[in-house]
DNA sequence: CATTTGATGTTCT
DNA sequence: GAACATCAAATGC
């Protein structure tokens, strides 16, 4: 059973701190225009609850043009422009018109890293190429253009590849949402005690 | 080293 | 206009 694809009941469960969580450790793959598979490990996740979490973009009901893709059911990329300039990557979870997501944070390069490169126009491979969510978006190619992308082989899926958990999970606090009153204090961001491919340290 | 700043688009006031 | 789930380059020690 390696190599297997996460369905949508993976995505489609209740509890988007326990998705979350179990990301870490899976294998996040991108196919763009045909080009050569990319894939990571992803090493750092956010989660993000639309009931009762100020930090989330459709929270309280906010329905915008952007957070419609949240309200769908689990299963799909909700990526939006962040800053004008970054695509950050979320995976909807949770199902139709209860709008939770995960941020993927950062990956560490398994397959396609000359693309990476490439694509980052770096010539090293070091955490700075995939650690935070910025990065790791450009890393494997993946843009606003794929909003509402269903998870599923040749664009952008994720796949359990049965590797060894490693280290312990640590929970901290979300990054960059201090705005968010008491929610920016929930411990929803989580990444391997022992991994150097996170965004901060 | 640490801190500041410029880039840049979408949403909300 | 201001704020924003950011990053990289420039500036200041």
């Amino acid at each position: 059973m390696s190599n297997a694809k996460l369905s949508p009941s993976f995505y489609q469960r209740q509890d988007v701190v326990t998705i979350a969580q179990e990301l870490v450790g899976k294998v996040l793959c991108t196919q763009i225009n045909g080009e050569p598979v990319t894939s990571g490990i992803i090493t750092e996740t956010e989660a993000y609850c639309g009931r009762g979490d100020k930090a989330c973009h459709a929270n309280n009901g906010t329905r915008t043009d952007r957070t419609e893709t949240m309200y769908q059911a689990g299963g799909i990329a909700y990526i939006y422009l962040c800053y004008g300039i970054h695509h950050l990557f979320n995976v909807v979870t949770n199902v139709e018109n209860k709008a939770d997501a995960v941020l993927i944070r950062a990956i560490q390069p398994l397959d396609g890293k000359k693309e990476m490169l490439q694509r980052r126009n770096k010539q090293n491979i070091n955490p700075a190429l995939t650690a935070g969510p910025g990065r790791l978006s450009q890393a494997l190619g993946i843009t606003t253009d794929f909003d509402g992308t269903v998870l599923k082989e040749n664009t952008i899926w994720i796949e359990d590849r049965q590797l060894g958990s490693g280290s312990s999970l640590v929970a901290t606090e979300r990054i960059g949402v201090d705005y968010a009153g008491e929610d920016a204090k929930l411990p929803w961001r989580f990444y391997p005690q022992e991994s150097n491919w996170v965004s901060q340290k």
